[in-house]
RNA sequence: GGAGAGGUGGCCGAGUGGUUUAAGGCGCACGCCUGGAAAGUGUGAGUUCCGUGUGGAGCGGGACCGAGGGUUCGAAUCCCUCUCUCUCCGCCA
């Protein structure tokens, strides 16, 4: 969510700097300032009233103590015109701002200076690429197949306890995904994070503080019994942790990583994209978030792209870095970089990573600040990233590393994995 | 799921209708005291909104005692709903 005094500050910077959205800000800009003079207006008036009341009550007070008990009644009589006013200018205020609300809710966070203007994820800039292509054997397959030679993810299985996107890994593969979480934790850790496990279900507000809500209700899977969402991903139990909270600008930078698998609905998603592990409803990821002060957040945003290249480096697979544009960042995102990682046999690049700077869109919601030196409450700047997420880092490596031996395991993942070849 | 108790400032804890402008304590910040510290002592300290002023220095006012409603001239205090915590019972990994 923006904050209204910049809004209100310079409404045509936030119209141009939206436009390379392609979102047309101009009406709800409009609308915002219009409401937010109601609604100062109504509030002024309300304080009046009430300040008048008080006033009065207090009067009545001394009054009775000192057994005056007439005059008290005659001052009783002006409070009813008070009170029908109040009550008034109190509904009026409490609708503007509820529909402030709504107004401000409804733009996304304004794109880094940086970000070029496009409308898909064609318009993507490749800002990096690392690693080698590899050149598989002609009779090389993807992994859907793989995993069923070697018997290690079973989909079929899934399908029939719960349905399709909700894969079963057994043996080996089951054991592969062990170690990949464990690799990475540890990873994390080293590089001065603290590890969490989060609730795998979280509650509207934290929905809210994120920004899944109210935009992405129908993404998330939802238990009407307790009013309670499963988690898209771990983002949004560990940022909300800090919801309403005035942390201390000391224990800046807050990093944290935290596993835990996430659930997505992916309505809407169809074709060949969802083959295999590519895209599923249930999966696991590891997470890393940042809380950072606002000055220094895009060196953060740096350090987490360079934290996610290292792991990919150590996992020997080919990647490359998109710096996503205009038309295909996120809603609550001001600058995304995706790491794509090269799946061979599929002949495709595949997001393993999603890193975001989402500057104090979140921070706004979730009430989330910090004193600086002057005493001053100021928004937080949020980061998150996949570090990483495992599905599709499984694909790249089924895939890449299939010779006619087995699947070779990277180096690096052999002490977590306790075996160097999936045969 | 059943029964009971309770949510008060950073923390502990008083407060059952009117100078509560939330007692007191601990902790905190800044002074005094001290060679330095402890003890002692003094002062101060929350969040947020509106107005005025103007980059939030200041001043005036509103709201906030789990959340939301209600009663009343007046609610931390009374009533209703919700929520969370604790204890006991039941169930259970």
């Amino acid at each position: 969510m923006l904050e209204l005094n910049v809004i209100k500050e310079n409404p045509e910077i936030i119209i141009e700097r939206l436009s390379v959205r392609n979102f047309d800000a101009a009406t709800i800009v409009d609308q915002i300032i219009q409401i937010d003079k109601t609604r100062r207006d109504a509030k002024s008036r309300l304080d009046q009233v009430n300040a008048e009341m008080n006033q009065i009550s207090k009067e009545i007070g001394i009054l009775f103590q000192n057994g005056k008990k007439e005059e008290a009644a005659a001052l009783k009589e002006r409070t009813g015109t008070l009170k029908t006013m109040g009550k008034e200018l109190g509904d009026k205020f409490s609708e503007a701002e509820n529909e402030l609300q709504q107004l401000l809710v409804q733009l996304p966070n304004l794109p880094h200076a940086s970000i070029k203007p496009g409308k898909t994820a064609e318009d993507n800039e490749i800002v990096y690429q690392e690693g080698e292509i590899p050149v598989l054997h002609s009779d090389a397959v993807p992994h859907w197949d793989l995993c069923k030679k070697y018997d290690i993810v079973d989909f079929e299985l899934g399908n029939k306890i719960t349905g399709s996107g909700f894969p079963v890994y057994r043996g080996k593969g089951a054991r592969l995904q062990r170690a990949l979480i464990n690799f990475f934790l540890d990873r994390a850790i080293a590089a001065g994070y603290l590890e969490y496990q989060p609730p795998l279900l979280v509650n509207e507000a934290s929905g809210f503080g994120t920004g899944q809500l109210p935009d992405k209700d129908g993404q998330m899977y939802f238990v009407n019994e307790d009013k309670l969402y499963l988690i898209p991903t771990a983002e949004v139990p560990v940022t909300n942790f800090y919801r309403d909270m005035i942390v201390k600008e000391g224990d800046l930078p807050v990093k944290n990583v935290a596993y835990s698998s996430c659930f997505r609905r992916e309505a809407g998603s169809y074709g060949k994209d969802v083959r295999g592990l590519n895209r599923l409803h249930q999966f696991d990821k590891v997470e890393i978030v940042q809380i950072q002060h606002p000055e220094r957040s895009y060196e953060t945003l740096e350090e987490m792209r360079n934290y996610v290249t290292i792991l990919l480096q150590a996992l020997e697979l080919p990647f490359r870095v998109v710096k996503l544009c205009g038309g295909d960042i996120s809603f609550t995102s001001a600058l995304t970089y995706d790491m794509e990682v090269y799946s061979a046999a599929q002949q495709r690049w595949l997001e393993v990573s999603s890193i975001s700077n989402f500057e104090s869109f979140q921070s706004n919601r979730m009430k989330l600040r910090f004193k600086d030196e002057q005493g001053r409450s100021r928004l937080v700047h949020t980061l998150n990233g996949s570090a990483l997420a495992l599905p599709r880092i499984v694909a790249a490596l089924l895939e890449n590393n299939q010779t006619s031996e087995g699947i070779v395991i990277p180096k690096a993942l052999r002490p977590y994995t306790g075996f160097d070849i999936i045969d």
